[in-house]
DNA sequence: ATGTATGCAAACCATTTGCAATGAC
DNA sequence: GTCATTGCAAATGGTTTGCATACAT
């Protein structure tokens, strides 16, 4: 689509920026993780990330990886999110549909909740002494097919007894 | 004081029951642990609550910290915080003045943050398929400190090219 | 030419696990 | 007495680090 190519080029020229401000080199290694990155939509974590470019032509070590990803971070072309487990879930922050996140406190599933008002408030917020960058809201709960197997569970328990 | 013990008193009597419902033992070291956490107001890692459980009159293992924190997470009575590094924090969750956290890209300082507005709407959002228990809301962005910081590097710089 | 970035392997460290001993029920 | 829970020590696994090599500048 030509709409991602311009959202590559505009995310490359980002990095690029950002780069050159901070003395960073321009690696090849840098660049190809950032398209991997934009070439897919969906949230992932750093294990899938490292299996997908070494499917890729282009190899590179989890060392390389975590070093590009804290770049990424820093110029707020990737979000980071942590949902309660030790495992870090990333995803790409230009362009991307605004969403927050629904996670299931039973079967830790996380879904995407998108809500308009809700980020036009947020976002609205003047704080005193803080520079807002950007945002993550984590609503914990129970997903439906968790409520209904919970349901179930404790009508059963109480037929037993 | 007086408010304190009666809620120490209900957390327990919550946490009894929860116990209770799930046929567990009610073992001192999990009431110990209940009760430290909250005689303390502030958030706080694993780590600090371990060598403050040693310093007190009961000592417990990681291994029984992590435990029981998990049950208290299970019954809504602890709220764990994962700010985008790898330590985890905790809070109280019942009586607690809730807020939410401004989170300082630069420096990681965590403030908290009260908005009754934000507080009200969330809360009333009716999301199909999900039954909230609780919400995390992390801004992220520039704490006074690290702007005024940066805004002088930059000036610097500036006057020294 | 210089020094940053890479790959590799080892180190790190919060958290989890296995197991024998303890103690709640 | 039974079996969940504890403490200990070892294992786990995501992330970081040290160092020699490669390569962007």
């Amino acid at each position: 689509m030509d709409k991602d190519i311009k959202v590559r080029e505009i995310v490359r020229q980002k990095f690029t920026d950002y780069l050159n401000a901070h003395k960073c080199r321009k690696t090849p290694e840098r660049y190809a993780i950032l398209d991997l990155i934009y070439a897919n939509q969906k949230h992932f974590d750093m294990d899938t990330l490292y299996e997908a470019m070494n499917e890729s032509n282009f190899r590179v070590s989890r060392a390389t990886l975590y070093n590009t990803m804290q770049l990424l971070l820093k110029c707020n072309l990737v979000l980071k999110h942590q949902f309660g487990q030790n495992l870090s879930f990333y995803e790409r922050a230009y362009n991307n549909d605004f969403h927050h996140h629904l996670i299931c406190s039973h079967c830790n599933k996380v879904q995407e909740y998108k809500d308009a008002e809700l980020k036009t408030i947020i976002r609205s917020k003047k704080i005193t002494r803080f520079t807002p960058e950007h945002y993550s809201l984590y609503i914990y709960g129970l997903c439906s097919a968790c409520a209904r197997e919970l349901k179930k569970t404790k009508k059963n328990s109480k037929v037993i007894k």
